[in-house]
RNA sequence: GGGCUCGUAGUGAAGAGGCCUAUCACGCCUCCCUGUCACGGAGGAGAUCGCCGGUUCGAAUCCGGUCGGGCCCGCCA
């Protein structure tokens, strides 16, 4: 029976079995170490006899061995125990030496994530590498725990689309059959429609943007959580959303405390209430603050929400922060006005970088028709037929966000590209791995 | 789409007209080493300095082009 890395203290005396890949050997003469990497991490496995050193000759790292020995306290070894006259067995010999080395930290300097990316499958196997998707597994996993318990109802919706429905972002192409078809940006048509049967629904999953941006923080696939709500309030939305974050946020840090520190995480500062500011309070401040002008600029420029960032976290004790009062050149169709004329929507800013824009929605049916021709668009078109239907058939007040995973993983963890939290990032030049 | 930058062994870096027959670290190969854990020691292999052209007596180094990265802006999550 195969017995996991971290679980050999728990069988001391015993002789026990393991299974996993050669990752690293230090011979030492007469006395050689090796560690084996399972799913649990690694463990120390001695070696004194000749013949079971010289099956690793020539075997890199990566080869797949079954372990047997006798499972030792020692509290020289790492983890507190490691296994004695162990017999190796080769289950996959590799002899081919492997690009990069996996048992160092890799290189996470801009001019380096291309080799990163390049050996990503190899390079997953290092230990460190490992931590940010592990941490991000539990991110997902603390998500679903939260809006699960909050009576949200997980959904999924096609990611194939009939043309551009919802209009703004660049969309990629397809060809559907003979008919033109185009990946979904945003499943945000579907969500609000799914509100008129669950009241609240959420969905991980997700988004293609074909814009041509190149920056640490832009990516073509995208991971997005979708939220949408009804009868709910602008203020009971963003109240969701900051609830929702606080409490992830708080959880990850203390679940995965070490994890953090080894990756250079900084300390978690925020509030269970963000402090919020209009962009008009943000552009004064900033400008206040800096020699520049930004109050005649309408939205927030990304130093702006860096610097916000920087500043509610000194002022207000918050990394988390909202911005909201968004002016009505943002308004994008499906979204409600508010009395002051402004857009009832709110970024959701993190460590400098916005995560998630979370607006109220016109639910009214003829408002909303109403709406869509006042910027150009064709109510009529097929593709708004079924996501109409919902409206004229009866759709509360609802409101939601997007919500970007990878910049809220990458900035929980303090890395400086969206793309190391993801696994196998697309961009402008990247199409594989 | 606009601007600015960078390409040197498998990996990460140094070299900025002649000191280069290109340096260092890690990895790899051979040997030594019984408590290593970024093990240590001795030796060795491995690079037409991204590519093409130009300037020059002489180019990894200067110039032009090209290909491939990166960063910022715009746009967004």
């Amino acid at each position: 029976m195969r017995t996991l890395t971290d679980d050999i203290k728990n069988h001391v005396g015993d002789v026990v079995s393991v299974e996993g890949w050669l990752h690293k050997k230090r011979l030492l003469g007469g006395l050689t170490f090796i560690n084996v990497r399972d799913r649990r991490g690694l463990v120390q496995v001695v070696l004194e006899d000749k013949d079971e050193v010289e099956k690793l000759r020539g075997m890199q790292v990566g080869t797949v061995l079954k372990v047997e020995g006798k499972a030792v306290e020692e509290p020289r070894a790492p983890g507190g125990a490691e296994l004695h006259e162990a017999k190796l067995e080769v289950l996959v010999p590799v002899t081919d030496e492997p690009p990069i080395e996996i048992d160092k930290p890799l290189s996470h300097k801009p001019d380096n994530l291309d080799t990163l990316f390049d050996y990503r499958v190899l390079g997953l196997r290092n230990l460190q590498e490992q931590k940010v998707f592990k941490i991000r597994s539990a991110v997902l996993r603390e998500i679903r725990r939260y809006l699960t318990e909050n009576d949200f109802t997980e959904i999924q919706t096609p990611k194939i689309v009939a043309g551009a429905a919802e209009g703004g972002a660049e969309v990629f192409k397809l060809d559907y059959f003979g008919k033109e078809a185009s990946l979904a940006q945003s499943p945000q048509l579907y969500k609000q429609i799914m509100v008129g049967a669950f009241e609240r629904v959420f969905e991980i999953g997700p988004a293609f943007r074909a814009e041509l941006s190149a920056t640490t923080r832009h990516v073509s696939e995208v991971t997005m959580l979708d939220i949408e709500m009804s009868f709910v309030d602008h203020d009971q939305v963003l109240e969701t959303i900051q609830n929702l974050t606080y409490d992830v946020l708080s959880k990850i840090y203390e679940e995965f405390a070490a994890e953090l520190k080894s990756l250079n995480a900084p300390e978690l500062k925020i509030t269970e209430k963000f402090p919020r500011y209009t962009v008009e309070q943000v552009h004064e401040l900033y400008s206040k603050a800096n020699k520049a002008d930004t109050t005649g600029e309408k939205d927030l420029t990304p130093d702006e929400e860096r610097w916000i960032c920087d500043y509610a976290k000194k002022n207000d004790g918050s990394e988390a922060v909202f911005v909201t009062s968004f002016p009505k050149e943002f308004h994008k169709f499906y979204q409600k006005m508010a009395d002051d004329g402004t857009v009832q929507t709110a970024d959701l800013l993190f460590r400098g970088i916005e995560i998630a824009t979370c607006p109220m929605r016109e639910h009214r049916y003829e408002k909303l028709v109403e709406q869509m021709k006042e910027k150009g668009i064709d109510p009529k078109h097929p593709g708004f037929k079924y996501y109409l239907q919902a409206f004229q058939y009866g759709l509360p007040p609802h409101g939601g966000c997007g919500y970007g995973i990878d910049r809220l993983v990458e900035k929980t963890i303090g890395l400086g590209n969206v793309k190391e939290a993801i696994l196998f990032p697309r961009d402008l030049g990247r199409l594989t791995p």
